[in-house]
DNA sequence: CGCAGTGTTTTTGC
DNA sequence: AGCAAAAACACTGC
């Protein structure tokens, strides 16, 4: 569920807690949170390095330990790097990591489902680290314009498939694909070529309006997520489409319908996203 | 009770 | 190419 705002947010609520704090200590309790590195090895290796600054790419947190290492996050489905200013005992479950810091306070990897990863690299090298190497452009950056976006879009594939390749377009998830693409009034089974150049510029404006929203509100929980604080987000309550089966669209009334698209569930409203398949482009 | 669904990414097979 | 399915998991809801 971790998508650009969420992980946007924990990067921004852990960055004045942790940067410029030292690591004493770290314990590993799941190996496959570590599939480059052993437990023991990671540890030392980030022992008594300092956190320089902590910068997000795509879903990825890329934390600088004294301008050399860096210590890439994802957190995949459940993941939360939450901050704990002071030692609370009763430990959670699903601990998969815990950082100590020199003058206190801890960062903790909790991770129901345990898909989440850190990786170990030398600052800017990327290339071991798959995913965040082939990377597409961030769409929150200033060179992110509609044409980039519909250089991207040259596909017969499915609109919201295109959208959720993390290749393409840097950080979408499930549910910012289904709001970006309500709010442009686009079909998500629209092929990508087929998109006129008003229809781009408006889904341009809508993935770049809502991933702002979202942030603004601390992102989206539905279950999980947390921020670096161990808040929920509020953006839950704005989602329009995503999640809402069976509830009449706040635009027309017709109830939002769920379909699966590249095996994904995907939440539309049949009436203001229309495909009228004449595109043979 | 069993089993489908949940959502991110990588891998494998067609 | 591009798509589907599986795998990595634990928990929820029917």
């Amino acid at each position: 569920m971790p998508e650009l705002p969420e992980v946007e947010t924990v990067r921004r609520t852990l960055e004045p807690v942790i940067v410029g704090k030292t690591i004493e200590r770290c314990e590993i309790y799941y190996q496959r949170l570590l599939p480059q590195a052993g437990a023991s090895q990671f540890c030392g290796q980030v022992r008594n390095r300092t956190i320089r600054e902590i910068v997000r790419r795509g879903k990825y947190l890329i934390i600088d330990l004294n301008g050399e290492l860096e210590l890439i996050v994802h957190l995949r489905m459940t993941g939360q790097l939450i901050y704990k200013p002071t030692q609370d005992l009763p430990l959670q479950k699903h601990v998969s990591a815990r950082f100590w810091f020199r003058d206190n306070g801890e960062l903790r990897f909790v991770d129901q489902r345990k898909f989440g990863t850190m990786y170990l690299t030398q600052k800017g090298d990327y290339q071991g680290i798959h995913g965040l190497f082939t990377l597409g452009p961030e769409p929150l950056a200033d060179g992110f314009t509609w044409h980039v976006l519909a250089e991207k879009l040259k596909s017969m594939r499915a609109i919201k498939t295109i959208l959720l390749d993390q290749t393409k377009i840097a950080g979408l998830g499930n549910i910012y694909a289904d709001e970006a693409l309500y709010r442009a009034g686009v079909h998500p089974l629209k092929p990508g070529s087929c998109l006129g150049g008003t229809e781009v510029k408006k889904l341009h404006q809508s993935i770049v309006a809502v991933l702002k929203e979202a942030i603004a509100s601390h992102g989206t929980t539905i279950k999980d997520y947390r921020t670096g604080s161990g808040d929920t987000g509020n953006f839950q309550n704005k989602l329009r489409v995503y999640r809402r089966t069976g509830k009449p669209c706040g635009n027309c009334q017709t109830l939002i319908e769920r379909i699966k698209v590249g095996g994904r569930s995907t939440h539309f409203c049949p009436n203001c996203q229309r495909w009228d398949p004449e595109c043979m482009d």
